[in-house]
DNA sequence: CTATTTTAGTGAACAGTGTTCACTTTTCGA
DNA sequence: TCGAAAAGTGAACACTGTTCACTAAAATAG
């Protein structure tokens, strides 16, 4: 039973459309609101007045749909760090804003970044994913997303900001894990110490402060002439 | 409904510890092959061969249950951190230590890691967390998590191995984000390339590789001591 | 030792969940 | 216009956490 069917624009097709639109839109501002526990195929189903099992005409179960909510939300996340990594902008700005761009966007929307991390995988699943190539990996969203800190960190050896010495990938690793965690700590546990005492400082900056320290971890060991990076 | 009785040792009180704790050690044994998904009431009720409602006279809710699971994972967590901090070593692999510990205590259990940090405090909870004194923080789990890292910190700082000009409370907090990050990285999408194609390095290995970053982030400017800080 | 009260434990039920399926109604294409 | 396909529904199934009246057994008091 598929419920996606070839692209032909009918007006049966646009009206099917707006119907699973609207199943969406509706999840998303309740799963935005409440997360997953708060999501019920009854309770949609009540928000677009429509029967509940009427939703399963528009996807083949919740799972689905859920994964539908996150892989856009993912989606977002992913055009947002792009977009500030193709700027043209001085190096260290430049690293800094992906990563802090990345944690923005995902404390934005909490349940939706919480829940897109959420599954562990067993262990025919990891035997499946053990067999995907780099090629077939940098296809998948998150491969996207690593893929962009990869050349990051390449960008960074080119400049002689980071140490040449380091494997990419491993930079990369390094550089996803530690912003994964601030976003995560964030969503979970905010206002953990940190700004209380000197509370000049905005809890955003702290993000740019992480930021900051994550960057001097790559960096080339000393004395190449041109270090120096922060602006006024 | 109290579940919790004053500590008085008799055989009626010896023998319902007994079954609370097989309770737990099913629940236990449960969850930690399939994880919350897995664990119902029934099917604890089953696996010790007693009536679901019985489950109540021991526990108020599933929730409190689960939450004596991941307290006391937590616990050893917290413990097993606190005695590799506690070693006399060299600073660099006494803070080395500290992360890889921590990563790999948390990736032996990845249900239980995970379940530890997975919920997301409603407005309430904030206000109610925003009146917690440092004091009363650090009687927390959690705070106490934090204090052996700002703790580790202020070492790090008096050893001169970690700029002076840092705040402790946030060079600890970025240490708890980047080693929580990489735990969960590690959870919740291993085999992110990393090491493949320099396959010489097992997993383990990279957990070292990211602490030494994160401590080098907070490393002390060395022969140039001109840097200037987050904070002009 | 008996009588009473407290506790352990149970089975049935309730409200909620995701999901299926036979069924009706509507819509579309030939 | 007729038949096929799709949209939509309500009732049911199997599951979940939880409650509650109830019995049986043990602890406690007189």
């Amino acid at each position: 039973m598929d419920t996606n069917y070839p692209p032909e624009q009918t007006p049966a097709r646009r009206r099917r459309q707006k119907v699973r639109d609207s199943i969406l839109a509706a999840a998303e501002r309740v799963f935005a609101k409440e997360g997953e526990s708060g999501l019920s195929i009854r309770r949609l189903a009540e928000e677009i007045d429509y029967s509940p099992s009427a939703i399963y005409k528009y996807f083949g179960s919740k799972e689905e749909l859920l994964d539908e909510l996150k892989e856009s939300f993912f989606e977002r996340l992913l055009a947002q760090v792009d977009h500030v990594a193709a700027l043209k902008l001085d190096f260290h700005d430049r690293a800094r804003s992906c990563v802090t761009t990345y944690v923005a966007t995902a404390i934005e929307r909490p349940h939706h970044y919480a829940a897109a991390f959420s599954s562990i995988p067993t262990l025919e699943e990891l035997a499946v994913r053990r067999r995907l190539s780099w090629d077939d990996f940098i296809t998948t969203r998150k491969g996207q997303a690593f893929k962009i800190l990869v050349d990051l960190v390449l960008d960074g050896q080119a400049d002689g900001v980071f140490d040449r010495s380091l494997d990419p990938l491993m930079g990369a690793k390094s550089i996803w894990a530690s912003s994964h965690g601030l976003a995560l700590l964030m969503i979970h546990m905010p206002l953990l110490p940190g700004m209380q005492p000197c509370d000049a400082m905005p809890t955003g900056d702290f993000v740019a402060f992480h930021a900051d320290i994550v960057m001097r971890g790559l960096a080339a060991p000393q004395s190449t002439p041109q270090e120096n990076g922060a602006s006024t």
